[in-house]
DNA sequence: TCTTAATGTTCCGATATGTGGAACGCGATT
DNA sequence: AATCGCGTTCCACATATCGGAACATTAAGA
């Protein structure tokens, strides 16, 4: 198969947070290809993605054609591509059988009786933080949309968490990787301030977000280690600035902390070699 | 596909309707293995996917590999596989950006409260009908167990519902690949009885699930078609026999019939070309 | 109406990629 | 020590993919 020259450019269009490369063999081009149509905002036409991808036009339309055959896609009438039902049946299985997400939950429960705020689980992928679980007051609606979302570790308060944990070279290969975007005028904007401020969680035990990701939202949150694991995850309570000071952000510290080293041990138990888990 | 006698009707079943043979292609190959690990219970190690998919050890080993490169699965420390986090992001975004799902849900809770039942609104794909929303009285469970499962058409209320939409011919196309499993004593078990009451919900509009999918649930079902889409669905109210009479679903058939026409009208000028929508 | 442009689809030789049977390494069990 | 079960690696072969270019099919413009 042709090497393909174009390549960087497609991850550079294709979205700014996943860093992995686009398009290593022919499976990596088929999914390349499926997110860049799942995560565009509307349907999308041949030429739209034909930009979006990089990909040459017969490629493009072959990879486009499978997908199609595989119900991963759906071309509608006016030859425009969408997400196919047959991913939602596969996601769905994958959240509901989450065993992790299972075991987490009470404890997300009661940090939100406690604190009267979202409460958000989440799990470190490379440089991102996706996001498993919420829970929060407004509790009408199902399947929030910030679930399966995926945020930049370096300015979210559960992906630092996460990071403490990390054994140092692990954490310096991950942050080599990092393109830091300044999101808000406190987002971490350096390699330097970030590792300074890791050194700090892995002696208090959490972290905070201090606007860092949305202004005027802030959010204190603990690390998960699970022992006999790969997994590492974090939670955190989020809250508007007006209403969480830091102040109060402390105070909960203490019970944040408690619920993720409570989740981490639950878990190791639960999800022991042979049960099931994330 | 080797047998699976994990005893989960639907996954079970819904390998078997998809008529796709396992395995068209490479990529089919790859997402036939995916979905293996996928519907199965818990984690899954070489072997049993091996039985499951009955691709040779070498293939199965190389498709394995490149689907947790891609993030599709991840393996854990004792080897086994699990869904990996990039399906769950993949599938969040085909849920909550699906359009059709948001014009349907209002009118889902307003039959919801009329009735106090269990609301579905399901998809037709194939010979199955794949579900996306629900509202029900336990709205403590935020997306449903019950979203993305598929089920067959032929004992569902939204299964009948849809096919009645059908043209004769495609209609004859589907019923000639389904194989009918009889789920309880009231399951259709032939093309005959099905196409018979299936001319009855032509003239109806509204169809009955009369304890054929599972003992002691009852359902009535009314058919959406939107215009100028190729997309057919359907809307149910669901309920326990001992709380739900026939006569009572026959009382609430006018207000599902309504919902449903009105959801399809909605949806063809909100999902008009250009604009998004399933 | 005719011409031009833009978009989606199909074709086909070259070859990178996937294929799968067999051999290998390793740990557990007898 | 020998056997078995399990996961991994290897390699000659075949084929699915690649991608440029020609072809079809509208939509836009003169």
């Amino acid at each position: 198969m042709g090497g393909n020259e174009t390549g960087d450019m497609s991850v550079e269009l294709t979205g700014i947070a996943h860093g992995e490369a686009a398009g290593t063999g022919t499976l990596g081009k088929a999914v390349a290809v499926l997110e860049a149509v799942v995560m565009a905002d509307g349907p999308q036409r041949f030429t739209d993605i034909l930009a979006r991808s990089g990909q040459p036009r017969g490629t493009l339309h072959r990879l486009l054609s499978h997908l199609v055959e595989e119900g991963l896609l759906v071309q509608r009438r006016d030859l425009s591509y969408e997400p196919g039902l047959r991913l939602l049946t596969l996601a769905s299985r994958s959240w509901a059988g989450n065993r992790f997400r299972d075991v987490a939950e009470p404890h997300l429960r009661s940090l939100h009786e406690l604190t009267g705020e979202t409460v958000h689980l989440g799990i470190l992928r490379e440089t991102e933080i996706v996001y498993v679980d919420k829970v929060e007051s407004r509790q009408t609606v199902r399947m929030s949309s910030q679930i399966g979302k995926a945020s930049p570790v370096y300015c979210t308060g559960i992906g630092k968490a996460a990071l403490s944990l990390l054994p140092q070279p692990e954490l310096e290969r991950l942050v080599a990787k990092m393109a830091f975007h300044a999101f808000t005028p406190h987002t971490h904007r350096s390699a330097e301030t970030l590792l300074a401020e890791i050194a700090d969680i892995r002696r208090d035990g959490h972290a905070f977000d201090r606007e860092e990701h949305e202004i005027e939202i802030r959010c204190v949150a603990a690390p998960i280690r699970v022992s006999g694991s790969d997994l590492t995850a974090g939670i955190s309570v989020t809250g508007p600035a007006y209403r969480v000071s830091m102040e109060q952000l402390i105070a909960w510290s203490g019970a944040v902390r408690a619920a993720a080293a409570a989740i981490g041990e639950e878990a190791a138990i639960r999800l022991g070699p042979g049960r099931g888990g994330p």
